[in-house]
DNA sequence: TTAAGTGCAAATATTTTGCTGTCAC
DNA sequence: GTGACAGCAAAATATTTGCACTTAA
């Protein structure tokens, strides 16, 4: 589905702006691409969507942009226990964070988040003495549905 | 440090026989690579060692031996947020799921155990209906030594 | 004996870099 | 106007595949 050429800046574009990044007609069009994205994405996927709303738009320029946007904090990147590849995916990085599951069997990636994940970062924090930045939880198993 | 020609079988070689996977010498040597490995290990350190102790093993085993262990469930695979470059590192499979965390600035990763995070599996097996088969937990971060 | 494994070469996949011209501010 | 950014080509990195020979069981 077509996204409208001017669109409501998104969250990314306008964090980016506030921290003095540059903005162009084609990281906008990237950081929409991530911002409407129903499942996660990687550089191939989110190259493809970008080209449909402007063709000139280079793979280079994803795998910057998502470089820009790591370095900012903006975005995750995960690599789904590399069930469809060995690529990395991205999601914009949520206020919470969240555990993924993927289905061995079927792909599928549920997120969850939890209480009791957060107490395990105080845990970790208090008793390991590290001061937690970022967070990546990725579990493998099988769905209600796939399950045997 | 090198390691006698002749060794125990270890764990990793052990499980593999019970499971009637045939035992080359290049697989052995491999496997001791990893069994005896300090640290995470990617593919690139494995083939060193490895060929420390036997010249002739190729990059390709190295990769193939990995797959090997992988489908088997004798290694898990980790990224290690990517600190030191796009490869993977390798542990062998834990008796009980430890978390990573890695820092940011000097990148030494330490491992912990938590009993939050075997109530967390449980919540996530009830509330999500998703039976775990494997965890990877990564956390970035500052170390004692590093935080400001 | 023979199916599985190995090394070698080449292919594929993913990401980065160098350079030149362009554009946001 | 100028420093940051884009596109293109090529390189670098990581992993897999095809094939002929070798070896564990």
């Amino acid at each position: 589905m077509p996204m409208p050429k001017t669109e409501a800046p998104g969250r990314l574009q306008a964090e980016l702006m506030a921290r003095g990044v540059r903005m162009t007609r084609q990281r906008r069009t990237i950081l929409g691409v991530i911002e409407t994205a129903k499942t996660h994405l990687d550089a191939s996927q989110i190259l493809r969507k970008a080209q449909r709303l402007d063709p000139s738009i280079d793979r280079v320029t994803v795998y910057r942009t998502l470089k820009l946007l790591k370095r900012h904090g903006l975005v995750d990147e995960l690599d789904l226990l590399h069930l469809r590849g060995d690529g990395h995916y991205y999601e914009r990085r949520p206020q919470r964070d969240h555990l993924h599951m993927a289905c061995l069997r079927c792909g599928k990636v549920v997120e969850f988040e939890s209480r009791l994940f957060e107490r395990l970062k105080g845990e970790v924090e208090r008793e390991c003495h590290f001061h937690i930045m970022l967070t990546r939880v990725e579990m493998g198993g099988y769905c209600a549905n796939c399950r045997t």
